[in-house]
DNA sequence: ATGCCGAGCATCGCTCGA
């Protein structure tokens, strides 16, 4: 499926994903597959739940894919893959937090600072787990605090594990105790939101329904009851480039899928200083915006069909 | 309140995810 068909604008622009893989070494043809045909040029995995060791690099090498990753057996486990170019590691883990577990990397990839992540899920929200997820989420905050304010263009991507509002979910009923929806959750989410980072996603599509994790259970891939927690946060600086964002879904509807699907933003190219400086034609955010066309989800027979 | 599915491992039954 040639990306044509779904770009807005003729000009070259850069795209960047994010997509929780659940499992790197079950599901490494399933990712080839899906980035021979999206050929996103930046991409952060989440729960590779594989080591080091085991990461699918000389694979991915082949496909044009050059990446850094954090492994962990058995849970979690990060990376940042860039087409055609190496990413440059600037970060390990939070900073001033031994975390046990492999959960954030950061680099520099085709102009951008990447931070990918995977926050804790936090259930049973009566325990450890949940403490746990508040603590990293504070401590995301307090670095994500200087990262906006960064002269240079930066997208925060990956598995927030929070239900921004209850239009992120097909029916908050079922979840009222769960983490993801908890009032302390979310109250981090808007504090992250409110130091001024743009919710890709819903600053494109403010009225739509849009899913990113659909769960094993009962059938709720093909009813499409689903759930938008894979966010890609934009600082102050590259907001003005968003010219489009989505979830490919139809990667969800194929065999032996991940429960989420990869979703993603296009950027336009960056202005060159000489022209940002000296130009009134230099975007202002609300146009940039509005550039975009809004993308609809395909309903749920289309995706259960695997067509768009 | 629990299981429903799926990956992974202390692999013929459990933990974890969300």
């Amino acid at each position: 499926m040639p990306r044509s068909n779904i770009k807005t604008s003729k000009s070259k622009t850069l795209r960047l994903a994010t997509y929780n893989i659940n499992g790197i070494r079950s599901r490494t043809e399933r990712l080839l597959d899906w980035l021979e045909r999206e050929q996103p040029d930046v991409v952060c995995l989440q729960e590779l739940k594989a080591e080091d060791s085991a990461f699918p690099a000389l694979k991915l090498r082949q496909a044009g894919y050059y990446a850094i990753w954090h492994g962990q057996r058995s849970w979690n486990g990060v990376a940042i893959l860039a087409r055609d170019a190496q990413p440059i590691e600037l970060r390990r883990g939070l900073p001033g937090f031994a975390d046990p577990h492999s959960r954030y990397l950061e680099a520099a990839a085709h102009g951008i600072i990447v931070a990918c992540l995977y926050l804790p899920n936090g259930n049973p929200i009566t325990g450890p787990k949940f403490s746990y997820k508040l603590d990293w989420f504070a401590r995301l905050n307090a670095h994500a605090a200087n990262l906006y304010t960064s002269e240079h263009p930066v997208v925060l991507a990956g598995d927030f594990n929070v239900v921004p509002t209850d239009f992120d979910i097909y029916d908050p009923k079922s979840w009222r105790r769960d983490a993801l929806l908890q009032p302390q959750t979310r109250e981090c989410f808007r504090q992250l939101l409110a130091q001024g980072w743009l919710d890709a996603l819903r600053a494109l599509h403010p009225d739509e329904r849009i899913y990113t994790f659909w769960d094993y259970f009962r059938e709720h891939w093909p009813r499409n009851a689903g759930l938008r927690i894979d966010h890609l946060l934009l600082n102050r600086t590259v907001a003005p480039r968003l010219q489009a964002a989505g979830v490919d879904s139809w990667v969800r509807g194929e065999p032996g899928a991940s429960d989420h699907a990869p979703t993603w933003i296009e950027l336009a190219d960056a202005v060159p200083e000489l022209e940002k400086g000296s130009s009134k034609k230099s975007a202002p955010k609300q146009s940039a915006l509005k550039r975009a066309a809004p993308k609809k989800q395909p309903t749920a027979r289309a995706r259960a069909t695997g067509k768009r």
